[in-house]
DNA sequence: GCGGAAG
DNA sequence: CTTCCGCAACGCGGG
DNA sequence: CCCGCG
């Protein structure tokens, strides 16, 4: 086995298995650790202060994965946690706080290969700061059924004179991120969404659907409100998913969701680079935008 | 990926 | 000594 | 209340 350490901003970080394959495609541990330590410029602004849920995959993607909350004894000391106490059983949690570049590479190096991050920031963690759209198609409803109902959320949202920045989730769908000053509960928010999202059923009932149970959904575009709650975790941008072909969760403009001629495997570990060169991030705006979210609330009932 | 328990 | 096992819970909403 | 859901 191979391991190696490397010395990151006066931190020591051991990295071990380089040479393990995690995708079937070929990419290594170390092309894993590479993707993280080049995309950090784009990543860490964006998950710094917010909570984030290790999900690993010590086997690669076909092998058994785990999501671990609670940073394991062993986490160096440098590592940012902020506990938590898990509401129904009176045990303390201490989640990892990703807010530099060693974390992410010691995150990387125990085979993180997502990052799944809450959506309000750890000094408010019942207002979110970014309301998340979320687009499950469930087949034969296709990308491209997705991107359709994509640009009906973006015109609801123009009419609330509200931006809202769309990614490929790296999976089958979409998400729409707003952000949004932290000003609202996740209830609050997700009745908002939930408005905002029966609109859109009304008006394009053959592709979209709310249904919960899941037999219901087939052939439509799941607009899943439910991802507005606290506790639950988005991928985030740029985030590696543990698919074939190592999919990234890739920003999109709208003229790009709006023309409709792309796949979710057309952005990926190869490919995102020569992309952001071209595109730059597109997300940039979200970190500084806070959009108020009152306006829409008005007229939930 | 890793520590601790079980075999 | 080797192998096995755990690593997340939680809140929501519909029936 | 339980169950399915993400
Ligand atoms: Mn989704
Ligand atoms: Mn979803």
């Amino acid at each position: 086995m191979t391991c190696q350490i490397v010395q990151i901003e006066e931190k020591e970080v051991r990295l071990t298995n380089l040479e393990k394959e995690m995708w079937p495609d070929g990419y290594t541990k170390a092309d894993l650790i590479k993707y993280y330590v080049d995309m950090s410029p784009y990543i860490l602004p964006y998950i710094k202060n917010r909570l984030f849920i290790m999900s690993r995959y010590p086997d690669g993607i076909t092998g058994k994965m785990f999501y671990q909350k609670d940073a394991p004894e062993y986490t160096p000391e440098w590592v940012q946690t902020y506990p938590l106490v898990s509401e129904r059983e009176n045990k303390v949690v201490n989640y990892i706080v990703c807010d530099d570049l060693p974390t992410l590479v010691w995150l990387a190096n125990q085979a993180c290969i997502e990052l799944h991050i809450w959506m309000a920031q750890k000094e408010r963690l019942d207002y979110p700061d970014i309301v998340v759209f979320d687009l499950d198609p469930f087949p034969p409803a296709t990308f491209k059924d997705t991107l359709d109902v994509a640009m009906l959320v973006k015109e609801a949202l123009d009419r609330f004179g509200l931006q809202g920045y769309p990614k490929t989730s790296g999976s089958t769908g979409l998400h729409i991120f707003l952000p949004v000053r932290p000003e609202f509960t996740y209830a609050q928010v997700r009745e908002g969404v939930r408005f905002l999202f029966e609109h859109i059923h009304a008006v394009y009932p053959e592709k979209t659907t709310l249904e919960r149970s899941i037999d219901k959904r087939a052939g439509k575009v799941y607009l899943d409100y439910g991802q507005n709650t606290r506790g639950h975790t988005m991928t985030f941008h740029y985030s590696l998913r543990p698919h074939p072909g190592a999919p990234v969760s890739t920003p999109l403009t709208w003229d790009e969701v709006r023309a409709g001629d792309i796949e979710p495997e057309d952005f990926n570990i190869k490919t995102i680079f020569p992309r952001i060169k071209k595109v730059g991030d597109l997300y940039r705006p979200i970190l500084h935008q806070e959009q108020s979210f009152a306006g829409l609330l008005t007229l939930v009932t």
